[in-house]
DNA sequence: CGTTTTTGACCAGCGC
DNA sequence: GCGCTGGTCAAAAACG
């Protein structure tokens, strides 16, 4: 009920995208910023009601100003309260009763034109979200079928590509997913049934508000076997990440997965960007070639989590944070974390999904698909010659991204939930019975080389959709604390790669992907130099 | 007083 | 085997 009253307030406050209070996060010590009390939820509020997760709330909050809230200082349903409680007390003073009747009244539309603007920029959020939903499912599965012509021919011709160790190792890996057979076929086959029908399941799937995980899923969703397996090693001494005492295939293959990374570049002046969730710091370095540390953190959102974020400054220009995620949640996440977290995931996705040979300048190379790239060069790079695979978002530099939000403020602790889950432990799912179920287009999707045609060129439809840079740009620029676009002569975000890093740039897919059951292996990572 | 941050130490992987 | 580096642990300090 508290939250439904802060989000009820903060629709009706004036200057809602003013920054909040510091999120509960920091990694330099100095200048801590708390998590933000009033999240703005850029993906998830396509319409008024994502606000609320009461329908009767919900009406109530879509016509015009609603309840006072006394608690809530400083908001306009103050302004109502105030009201209220004036108007009782001109009962018995008069003789002003009519200016400051028309005052109030004056307060009220103004409030009412507010609220019909926000209602409306929401709106066109949502609205874009969900077109852009809908362009990654219909490239998926037009890429899903040319990908299953082109499998029925690699199956013919070569059994020994440089890819096939790549793809051995996907189907080495324990099959987590597997256990869920039956009924991700099902949904497959219903995810391949027709857009719509994808774009249902999914969106019921990703609105943690309307259907928020169970907290203790991870005993009975497989996909939350990585993550379990990763919060053990947690547990023990040391936490031997490649868990020597594994032998054989089961570590072969589950080494790739788990250290892939999604990495956010993007400028800052905060000591680390708002992804809402909280974090714990537990260590600092100083990386090699960098004066600026590098600071550990763990999510502390829930115990064992195994969700673990790099923090650290871009030795070439200091005003760019980058930020490193890997590992997936093992609990439901906040929906201010949830939207970004599934932009993550799929980005993720789409870099497991390929084969771990280096796919640098897909654009370049892969002009056929997506020949109309508005880009010159891609926001998401994928590495995967690092010792992690890694997919990097370079927020860092403008192009036009910014049109959705021409003018939008943009609120320090706007969240910025980038840790992976969801949708990429769904595809990951898939990618795992993909050798078993051939069929299925969307399983398709992660079958060692012929997959990283996917990749790129689902990567490259959606780096090449301006609705898509524009949101997710707006969404990490949102997230940067304090730090205004500044790329652009207009508060421009620009979504080209920055090569400072020593990853590989390549125009990578960074799909707004619906939420989903949390996926064995999802991350957001930051390329660190 | 509980939680979080700091920071030196420890460990594992890797290259020479 | 040794040294370097990245990552983590854990005790102490700081914070609220």
């Amino acid at each position: 009920m508290d939250r439904q009253r802060r989000e009820l307030t903060f629709l009706h406050t004036p200057d809602f995208l003013r920054r909040s209070p510091a999120p509960a996060e920091s990694s330099y010590g100095a200048g801590d910023i708390k998590p933000p009390i009033r999240e703005v939820d850029f993906f998830s509020s396509g319409n008024c009601s994502k606000f609320s997760t009461d329908e009767e709330e919900e009406s109530k909050n879509c016509n015009g100003i609603s309840r006072a809230t006394p608690s809530e200082p400083g908001t306009g349903l103050n302004l109502l309260s105030l009201n209220s409680g004036t108007t009782t007390a001109l009962e018995g003073d008069r003789s002003n009763s009519d200016a400051e009747m028309r005052m109030l009244r004056e307060q009220l539309e103004k409030l009412h034109e507010e609220n019909r603007k926000l209602r409306s920029m929401l709106d066109q959020i949502g609205k874009n979200y969900n077109n852009l939903q809908a362009q990654l499912m219909m490239a998926i599965q037009k890429q899903a079928h040319l990908n299953q012509r082109e499998q029925q021919r690699e199956e013919m011709t070569s059994m020994s590509s440089p890819t096939k160790s790549a793809q051995q190792l996907m189907d080495l890996r324990p099959t987590c997913a597997a256990m869920d057979d039956v009924k991700d076929e099902q949904k497959t086959r219903e995810v391949s049934a027709s857009p719509t029908t994808t774009m249902e399941v999914m969106s019921k799937e990703s609105d943690p508000i309307r259907t928020p995980p169970p907290l203790n899923s991870t005993n009975n969703n497989p996909n939350f076997e990585d993550g379990d397996r990763a919060s053990q090693s947690w547990g023990s001494p040391k936490s031997p990440r490649l868990e020597p005492s594994k032998g054989g295939d089961e570590q072969l293959a589950d080494v790739p997965f788990r250290k892939a990374r999604v990495s956010v570049r993007a400028r800052s002046e905060a000591p680390s960007i708002s992804d809402g969730c909280q974090w714990r710091k537990y260590g600092q370095k100083m990386a090699k070639g960098n004066p600026c540390p590098r600071a550990y953190y763990r999510c502390t959102m829930a115990v064992g989590c195994p969700v673990r974020k790099q923090v650290q400054r871009c030795a070439d220009d200091k005003t760019i944070l980058i930020t490193t995620y890997e590992g997936n949640h093992n609990h439901p996440l906040p929906p201010a974390a949830t939207a970004m977290a599934n932009t993550t995931s799929a980005a993720a996705a789409m870099l497991l999904s390929g084969s771990t040979t280096s796919k640098e300048t897909l654009a370049s190379t892969n002009p056929g698909y997506f020949p109309s790239l508005p880009y010159p060069s891609t926001m998401a790079t994928l590495s995967a010659s690092a010792p992690f695979p890694t997919i990097t978002l370079d927020l860092t530099q403008n192009h036009n991204t910014m049109q959705l939000f021409p003018r939008m403020p943009l609120p320090a602790s706007a969240t910025f939930p980038l840790p992976l889950h969801g949708y990429a432990a769904q595809i990951m799912g898939q990618v795992q019975q993909s050798t078993k179920l051939p069929a299925m287009p969307l399983v398709q999707l992660g079958l060692g080389q012929r997959h990283a045609s996917l990749v790129e060129s689902v990567s490259a439809a959606i780096a090449s959709d301006p609705n898509f840079t524009s949101v997710l740009a707006a969404a990490l620029s949102t997230a940067m604390g304090g730090a205004p676009p500044r790329n652009g002569p207009d508060g421009i975000i620009n979504a080209n790669n920055n090569n400072s890093g020593n990853n590989h740039f390549l125009p990578a897919g960074v799909g707004v992907l619906p939420g989903s059951p949390q996926l064995p292996q999802s991350c957001t990572t930051f390329s660190t130099n």
